[in-house]
DNA sequence: CATACTGTAATCAATTCAGTTTCAGTTTGT
DNA sequence: ACAAACTGAAACTGAATTGATTACAGTATG
């Protein structure tokens, strides 16, 4: 269901809140990401349901990380926003009345699966600290 | 530029040309992949240019692979179609003003190549024939 | 009770994706 | 020579997706 952006733009939200133990509002976070604050909260509320982050309505209100960043890691955001598999499948269904149509599906879903965990073990190696530190010395070096 | 559909497309393609040494047209392929012979095509000039295999105009003309199906590896049939990152970045810049933000592109980029690589580093330790081996044997065994 | 937030539904425009039509060019068999 | 069976490529279409945006209801704070 989360199309491709979503990841970039939760890594980065996640990134920003680990700066400020208080938090952030959700049009802070979009003016950074360069975003629209609606369309932000909604990318959010997948962060929120799997606990990596907690919010708080009303005035003063805004998103915050509900543990250190350093504990959490890019392959469990990866997975908490159920992204489409990287190696998509055909548009239509193979045809089942040729041999090798038949079984295309089960051959590559076999091969997009490897693939998958292949790319949670890469994103596995890092943590939302790791970007934030990155990010933030990236960004003095490229000034 | 080739969308995320295109490769299971390709290596479709590929595993049924690897059963039959005179090949075969663009509409036998696009009936087994069922999709259109027309799109197909788009599809298949890619490899084509790549060298995996050949094309003849003309009546009795079709597609035929090059080379063994053995030794075409789906890393570079995924390198070949010139496929989009799996972890696309965010839709809009960040804000250069922020911190955080500033520096996000680069290392967001440098995890989106690792990615990349790990993925390709998967896709190598198969080859067409292993997809078409493998694909004929599971459309047997699942009837 | 005003202010500053979040939550959510609904709508919109732009883009992308694949399907399709059409036609020109090419090779082969008769 | 010509008809048949192909590929190549441009152009158009419809559907789906994506992200931006508006609007408004709900909620905590001072």
């Amino acid at each position: 269901m989360a199309a491709s952006g979503w990841f970039s733009m939760s890594v980065h939200a996640l990134a920003l809140l680990a700066q400020n133990r208080d938090g952030y509002s959700s049009s802070f976070i979009a003016s950074s990401v360069n975003t629209h604050a609606v369309f932000l909260r909604r990318v959010l509320k997948r962060l929120v349901e799997v606990g990596f982050i907690e919010t708080r309505e009303g005035r003063d209100g805004g998103y915050r990380l509900t543990k250190p960043s350093e504990d959490i890691r890019l392959s469990e955001v990866y997975k908490a926003l159920e992204m489409d598999r990287a190696l998509a499948p055909s548009p239509a269904a193979p045809n089942p009345m040729c041999p090798v149509g038949s079984g295309m599906p089960t051959v590559f879903d076999a091969i997009a699966l490897e693939v998958e965990q292949a790319i949670l073990e890469t994103l596995r190696r890092y943590t939302v600290a790791d970007v934030a530190e990155g990010a933030v010395s990236a960004g003095i070096l490229s000034k």
